[in-house]
RNA sequence: GGGGAGAUACCAGAGCGGUCAAAUGGGGCAGACUGUAAAUCUGUUGGCGCAGCCUUCGGAGGUUCGAAUCCUCCUCUCCCCA
């Protein structure tokens, strides 16, 4: 993997740049949709293509791994044969799981025993095995197994975690280094940096990552309920120390403003469930706010769903019809509302990377954080 | 024509003398959702000058300290037999 920087900010930590996989060129800043039992939820692969613009999408190690299974994507040749998707993938790996399903897993220094949310059957994640398991999936990019730990943390545990983090970070890069992928494409792997909300562990964390010449870093363990300025502070501080030419990925986030404000400091890949969940829920963002479908102000508002959208669904489909559908529990109401929303976080993050090469980014992104925060 | 059952909030439906502004479900309205245990979850749903008061349980009257609950009549529904 390859990433070569293209324009950085005056104003601002932004920068734009392309990662170059061996399944195709990433710009960034970019927004990657959550993909994580292999399927962006409610959207087709094709839309997510070619409609939506998506230039990569994640999938989990766990989900995976619990379903369908290691033995069927082997058999089908990884993940990108199974589903359909030829651009890049990056898996995470679990490590968010550790996190989401902490009444059903216990922590161990080899690693993790989860139960299954889906039988209960007892399954054993290691740093050498979440690895494996990526390899198999086929990810471009796989990601460390860590502990995201929870908001708000005690500093022993979060001192605590981060050092197990690291060693198990340690455990990762060797059996990476010692296997290699299974498909005839090159995978990479991505440390992440914990540290919870401890300024000294956060630093320590960073340069640990950082000295692991990784092709690219993430942050981890954020946007985990702490005020959403402590996520700021703790990314641009983060950020400051993350290698420059390297791609830095904030897990997880977030919001429109979240990301705009990520981009402002120095992040470049974003990821999260937003678009997809709460579109099925029946939020919908755009560029002038938030739009709660369900809403009665929109019965009779025959107006496009975004007449400023890039996605076909925006003007195709009109407010008064995508009320009626979830009101009426139709299944189309979630999936147009999907799409829509991956769309205008692909429009979002293209928009901030013109903004960029233009030179005008931190202008445009003050305007627009109070702009796409605003309920419509 | 004869016999029986019943009318409760937007709908369905509990309640059968005080702890009832009235269970529960649906519907309505609103909110939440950040590396997805989520097509999920939560709140609210008579009115008001809202820790209190006012008007509600088909209609009118009555019994009682007190009635959605008991009695009388009326109106209307549904079921069975002719």
């Amino acid at each position: 993997m390859d990433f070569r920087l293209t324009h950085t900010d005056t104003a601002s930590n932004a920068r734009a740049g392309v990662i170059t996989t061996d399944h195709g060129k990433i710009a960034t800043p970019v927004f990657m949709p959550v993909g994580t039992a292999g399927t962006v939820k409610a959207v087709h692969i094709r839309d997510v293509d070619e409609d939506v613009k998506a230039r990569i999408i994640l999938g989990n190690t766990y989900h995976l791994y619990l379903r369908p299974g290691l033995n069927i994507l082997q058999q089908a040749g990884g993940l990108h044969k199974f589903n359909g998707w030829t651009k890049p993938i990056l898996t995470d790996s679990g490590g968010y799981q550790v996190y989401s399903l902490t009444h059903r897993r216990k922590m161990k220094e080899e690693g993790v025993v989860f139960q299954s949310h889906i039988d209960g059957s007892r399954h054993l994640f290691t740093p050498e095995g979440v690895m494996d398991i990526q390899r198999v999936i086929g990810a471009d990019i796989m990601m460390a197994f860590d502990e995201c730990t929870p908001y708000p943390c005690e500093y022993d545990y979060a001192l605590k975690s981060m050092e197990l983090t690291h060693r198990w970070l340690d455990r990762c890069v060797t059996r990476f280094n010692e296997t290699e992928g299974l498909y005839g494409y090159r995978q990479t792997l991505f440390p992440i940096v914990q540290g919870s909300v401890y300024r000294d562990l956060r630093i320590q964390s960073a340069e640990k990552i950082a000295s692991v010449g990784a092709d690219g870093n993430a942050i981890g363990g954020l946007a985990v309920g702490e005020p959403i300025e402590t996520m700021y502070e703790f990314t641009e501080m983060v950020c400051n120390i993350l290698p420059k030419d390297k791609p830095r990925y904030l897990m997880g986030v977030g919001t429109p403003a979240n990301i705009l404000e990520g981009i402002s400091q120095g992040v470049d890949m974003f990821d999260c469930v937003m678009p997809t969940r709460n579109g099925r829920n029946g939020m919908i963002f755009t560029k002038n706010g938030i739009i709660n479908l369900r809403n009665e102000k929109w019965k009779a508002d025959f107006s496009a769903l975004d007449p400023e959208g890039t996605s076909f669904v925006d003007t195709a489909y009109n407010r008064a019809y995508l009320r009626h559908l979830f009101v009426a529990g139709e299944m189309l109401g979630p999936m147009i509302a999907s799409q829509h929303n991956i769309a205008f976080y692909l429009w979002l993050v293209d928009e901030a990377r013109r903004k960029i090469e233009e030179g005008t980014f931190a202008s445009w992104k003050q305007a627009m954080v109070t702009k796409v925060a605003q309920r419509l």
